[in-house]
DNA sequence: CGATGCTGGATTGGATCCGATATCGGTGAT
DNA sequence: ATCACCGATATCGGATCCAATCCAGCATCG
């Protein structure tokens, strides 16, 4: 009884692909090239680009064109900010839900993330973690909204692997993940928000370290208009 | 150079009767009815109604039919829970850009919300003080979601106000205003935030003491398979 | 030489038409 | 009498066609 229809499919498969940067920010989406890609007419694509819309992850103009959204530092740095407060609590409302069946898979996924071969699959592993943690109770809009900040800060996040240092990074996030386990798997659900709160506000300093992640590279943009 | 697009026209004129209550949760929508009455084909409806799926406000079943969404008893909580956090974060950010013209507009906004002759025009007023306090940062996302938040639960909120009590509600609600005032003149961000919080988490106490109004009324909901 | 106006092509937005699917009522068998 | 099966109809999802809009390149003029 899935949702088989055109628009979703190929909204879940365009979200993949954006977030993964196969389609980096500020591209220009042609209704017809996508159309003829996924063997669909337009129509379910200009739905499909309505609800990516909605996400943030892609900006309409009228009549004029669709276009991966950018983010600008400030934009970002927001979105971690909702973070620090929306992922704690959800983990607060997952953590009774836990069991010591899921402490196990924790680990295994922690492990997981340390021994990522490449940054593209580290990025990937860390977030499975962080949705394993996260998941249990039934409270849609609140993991959907969790969802879509990451969708949205995804691609900076890999931006933000390749500087030198990242290693020094990625030995952050691993222990940083073992101060959350503890804390959950200790049942202290006040330590296990802080930490995690404290792991998401370092990534924001992180960021708040590289404004030059956001250079405007690509061509035009709009809703730039010099003078 | 505003999006006049005949899909997002009718998604912003349904999601007002929505959230008013003129199309309550669990009706059925029909494409045609909506085209029909818009003056459009069924195309652009059926493109707000995947945005406005997007937003939760109506939910899509495939080849089936589109329907209000409903809330049940803990969707409700969970969406007080998320504006507990998110909204004080939005106040901090905006605290720093509001003025003394800035105030003057706030306390006439509160005695406009005690002022208010029905129920209905009670929280629309409330709603618009909410706005003015948060507004000023440039911060979509997290402006966006609150907003949306808001609007999954007007509906409900205006049942809140239906029971008898309703009046010593309407007096907690203006005295809490006034107290998150004080703190924002004060240009006191933590008393701000800590008096907002305390002021959603009040209205969240209440919902959580009146569960009856969730009991679903509504005929055919999808996804409720009676064995 | 630079700025401005115009025209053709490309692209989006919308309407109509057609096929697919679910729902609902009726019919028959147990 | 109840349940299973089955067809008619309403409704949805998608494709194709047409109109409206925007953009780029070129010509024209100051």
């Amino acid at each position: 009884m899935h949702d088989n229809a055109a628009s979703t499919r190929v909204a879940a498969e365009l979200r993949a692909r954006i977030i993964d940067g196969v389609i980096p920010p500020g591209t220009r989406i042609r209704q017809e090239e996508i159309a003829e890609e996924f063997g669909v007419s337009r129509v379910p694509v200009r739905e499909t680009l309505r609800i990516l819309e909605s996400f943030g992850l892609v900006t309409l103009v009228a009549s004029t064109g669709a276009w991966v959204s950018t983010l600008d530092f400030d934009e970002c740095r927001e979105i971690y900010l909702m973070r620090e407060r929306l992922e704690p609590l959800l983990l607060g409302l997952a953590m009774p839900t836990h069991t010591p069946e899921s402490f196990g898979e924790f680990e295994r996924l922690a492990q997981h993330v340390e021994a990522a071969p490449t940054k593209a699959e580290f990025l990937h592993r860390d977030r499975d973690f962080h949705r394993a943690l996260l998941a249990g109770p039934p409270t849609k809009r609140l993991r959907d909204t969790v969802d879509h900040l990451w969708d949205l800060t995804h691609y900076y996040r890999r931006q933000l692997l390749q500087p030198e240092g990242s290693a020094r990074r990625r030995e952050d996030i691993v222990a940083e993940h073992q101060m959350i386990l503890r804390a959950v798997m200790d049942g202290d659900p006040e330590s296990a928000e802080a930490a995690l709160a404290f792991h998401i506000r370092h990534t924001r300093k992180l960021v708040e370290r590289h404004p030059e992640i956001f250079a405007q590279s690509c061509e035009d943009i709009p809703g730039t208009l010099p003078t």
